[in-house]
DNA sequence: TCTTCACCTTGCCCCAGGGGCAGAGTGAAG
DNA sequence: CTTCACTCTGCCCCTGGGGCAAGGTGAAGA
């Protein structure tokens, strides 16, 4: 007897830990279809074959993937299946070490909870005069942010090079939107250079305005996100606290030698332009 | 001048990286209410001192803390806040460790996709004769199951012991729901014993029914959780396939010497009466 | 003063992933 | 035949907002 067992919705939930509910749903949404659907009842009946995907299913649903990312990793075969599910683990694992830093960042915040969060550091000004910028654009969110101001400082900084332009050091990131690891915005990695020099694919050649900008300094240990959000706050309630208006995207302004300071140096200055 | 900045709802927001939408949800929730609602316009007038707490929601949300939780944690003085949002991250980390023993779980069955997941074993059947136990019954949920197994087991010897019952050795656990890290189910720690002794508090006397069990053995290393769930798919699709209908509630039934073998020796059998 | 424009309000519908309940139909066993 | 357990569909509820429409307002420029 090739006689297929046949099971009601209530039985194959018991037996796949889902609930008839949760079975209904599956069925509407295509992810688990039953087996036969009695065309005068209505009622469904599930196959014991079916009874693995049911039951990966809602082991899946323990890890909290959506119905829809489910339905993507389950097609194809158990090789494909365990690729994708490693992959949607390690991308859910990242979010999850980007909220480590948020809880830190926090409870920086609620320990000293008078203070600005960073130890007392002064706000100063300072006249920027006209820079003329060679940079880069990307619409990024956290995650891939540090790696893209490595990455393109590495470009801006050979392709300038490479037209004999002079590099007084130093680099810069305007940030023309709020980066946080929810948010993705547009972020522009700049290098100052003197000479002349073409735009070449996604580099850019422009002129920085002169302007005055409020700005204080952090070190490198202190540039790490959340914790430098702090130093951001910093700046931002001192401008709005002499009542002069924003003039333009915050930034970070790094130290020629960035690379080689020790993580307890001034490397980096957050400013504001006023 | 004491005079009290005020803010729009979209200053505000923007001040406090929540938008407008979140804000007026806030306030009819009364977590964020305004500082001022305008009598006749309806609008909403917020200070600046309400920033701090506007961006502590803020950061709280973005680590999916829910709205009535952020409401508790901030409830109170600084430093109460701080000791449970502790509280609360210890908890949300123990659940996402629990996830990751669901996804070794799952990576198992996928990997192995026909077999049963365990390395092949027999599944054996044996009669037990009726037995004089004493219990302790648990409503718990996978997180504090193991705990509870271990201290009941202890409580329940030394009554035992004091009663001057003997003790032939060996524990068991029968579980009357299926406990996972979602789902609590009652489970009843058992020690068999011989001789008279008296119920004590949570700890109750009775006789396990004579029955014909089916059961396979596990190793210790293999009875953790989740993988310790293949054990049981193992027995009961055994069980299933003979047709015999199950009589009773699953159990695990530890080896006297459970405590002093490698974790490589059969340690527990998981069974089920049929 | 008028117009424009940005901003504000409420209200409604939508999403996932179900839970819970109502009302009605059905299968099987005693 | 009755009863009981089961199943169906449909509706409203939850969280934490997003999006859009219709209408009311504040401030600044012409």
């Amino acid at each position: 007897m090739d006689e297929v067992v046949e099971l009601t919705i209530s039985e194959f939930g018991r037996r796949a830990g889902l609930s008839h509910k949760a079975l209904r749903l599956y069925d509407v949404s295509g992810l688990l279809p039953p087996a036969r659907v009695d065309p005068v009842n209505g009622y469904r009946r599930y196959d014991e074959a079916q009874l693995e995907r049911a039951r990966r299913i809602s082991v899946l649903r323990q890890l909290d993937m959506p119905l829809t990312t489910i339905a993507e990793v389950l097609a194809g075969t158990d090789e494909e299946a365990l690729i994708r599910l490693d992959r949607w683990w390690a991308a859910s694992e990242a979010t999850s070490e980007a909220r480590k830093a948020t809880l830190e960042y926090l409870r920086d915040r609620l320990i000293r909870s008078g203070s600005p969060g960073l130890s007392p550091r002064p706000v100063l000004v300072r006249e920027v005069p006209e820079t003329k910028i060679a940079s880069i654009r990307h619409d990024t969110d956290q995650q891939a942010l540090v790696g893209a101001i490595v990455s393109s400082t590495m470009m801006l900084r050979s392709h300038l090079v490479a037209s004999g332009a002079t590099l007084p050091g130093g680099s810069m990131v305007i940030y023309h939107g709020q980066v946080t690891p929810e948010n993705e915005a547009t972020v522009e990695v700049c290098v100052p250079f003197t000479g002349t020099v073409d735009p070449a694919g996604p580099i850019g050649i422009r002129v920085e305005p002169a302007h005055t900008e409020a700005y204080c300094t952090i070190t490198k240990d202190e540039c790490a996100y959340p914790r430098i959000m702090l130093a951001y706050d910093l700046v931002q309630d001192w401008v709005r606290g002499t009542g002069s208006p924003r003039t333009g995207a915050a930034r970070e302004v790094y130290d020629p030698s960035f690379q080689d300071l020790p993580g307890s140096a001034p490397a980096v200055d957050i400013a504001v332009p006023i």
